[in-house]
DNA sequence: TCTAGATTCAGTGTCATATTTGATCCGAAC
DNA sequence: GTTCGGATCAAATATGACACTGAATCTAGA
């Protein structure tokens, strides 16, 4: 964490800023799961007082990316193999309806863009630029859905998850799968194939879980 | 609101049970949407300073029941037509899928307890009383799905628009058709049939979706 | 009528302080 | 050696008085 002493109050609420910034932090990887957050220390961190880091804590707790217990302190969440199915189970049934919400409304402009962040995914070797264009693909996808409640809910639950998705990087091949799965998707999202995209999602999406839950087993065994 | 003066430092943190209270308040009703919540007065109300205030604030806020408006207060937040369409366009999905995990470990002490919320639904005038067993009928329904992420995924949504669902008890003959929609959603459920359960379902949520949305559009116009 | 400055209102946060909570440590008793 | 109770510690939780900030509204002058 490089921010050094800066001036939060220029641009909206100190706790705002605070929250952005510890939310970086924790889906890069920079705090792993179980970290403790100290209130005080990253009050002096930010050099603010206490109370508007408790607010960004309560926000990120919202999120699910923090554990606070009370009198305790705050941790960064941890993710057990149940929960982590389930999290894709529930992003499986609204990635797919959203798509096909989007899908009659694709345009040039929207298959460009896809294809613009797959090429660029398979040009990085860096695991968070790569995590970051992932979801930009994904989210193009959906674009088009005329849903904002759903999209926001769609990152809420990717910001609750991607985080652990990192660590396949490490494990598996994980990579080369998901740039073969997502071109399969464009394919059939570029004909206009509604049964084929939620499919291939849907498949895409479970061989994720499936990897991902397996690894938080190991990790909870050792 | 007839709090009076109480203690809230003997149960948790105060932050969380004035959220507790302002939740309540916002969802029977007491706090119609648009309402100012001015933190000045809640912290006199619950005889506390302001920062636990400005903690549960953000709390509802997360929950979406809430709308901060930086340096110029917090109000009860409103709901669009579009996005209380899509809100229940979201649950639907979710519902679905939750009640087609669940009904394979239906049991006998579930489907007693879905009766007994029927039961007792159809003998009560309260509307406020009415919405909490509405609530339990549900999800009695998906209890045994074995998924409490989605669980409480449904719950928050709940939150978030059941309160603009009791309005239409004096808009229309809401009650009587909720009921009877009910009514056969329990006896598909009963005998295991997923494809009508979910159909009925389906059907439920959609109906209620348009009378809510014609609801609101009106509202607006106003 | 428009614009700029003043005023108002309520939020935002600090500071020094006190209190509370839960975990850990330590000594006494068995 | 083990258990129990009290003391200690670390960190959280919140207070009350105060100062500062930002946005909306009001007022006066051009």
């Amino acid at each position: 964490m490089d921010n050094g002493n800066i001036s939060v109050r220029t641009s909206g609420p100190a706790a705002d800023k605070i929250g952005t910034s510890l939310r970086r932090a924790i889906l890069r990887g920079e705090m792993q799961a179980g970290t403790r957050l100290r209130q005080d220390a990253i009050a002096q961190q930010f050099a603010v007082s206490h109370i508007p880091v408790r607010e960004a804590l309560r926000q990120l707790a919202a999120e699910g990316l923090v554990t606070i217990r009370p009198n305790r302190g705050a941790i960064v969440s941890r993710l057990s193999s149940a929960e982590a199915r389930e999290l894709l189970e529930i992003r499986c049934a609204i990635e797919t309806q959203a798509v096909r919400w989007a899908l009659p409304h694709a345009d040039a402009d929207v298959l460009a863009r896809a294809e613009a962040a797959l090429m660029e995914s398979e040009c990085t070797e860096d695991v968070a630029r790569w995590m970051e264009i992932n979801w930009r693909f994904h989210f193009t996808l959906y674009e088009r859905a005329g849903r904002p409640r759903a999209l926001s809910l769609i990152e809420s639950l990717d910001l609750q998850i991607d985080r652990f998705i990192r660590v396949l990087f490490t494990a598996s091949d994980y990579r080369k799968q998901a740039q073969e799965e997502h071109r399969a998707i464009l394919a059939a999202y570029r004909v206009g194939n509604a049964a084929a995209v939620t499919s291939l999602l849907e498949q895409h999406i479970t061989e994720t879980s499936r990897l991902l839950t397996e690894l938080l087993e190991r990790y909870q065994d050792e």
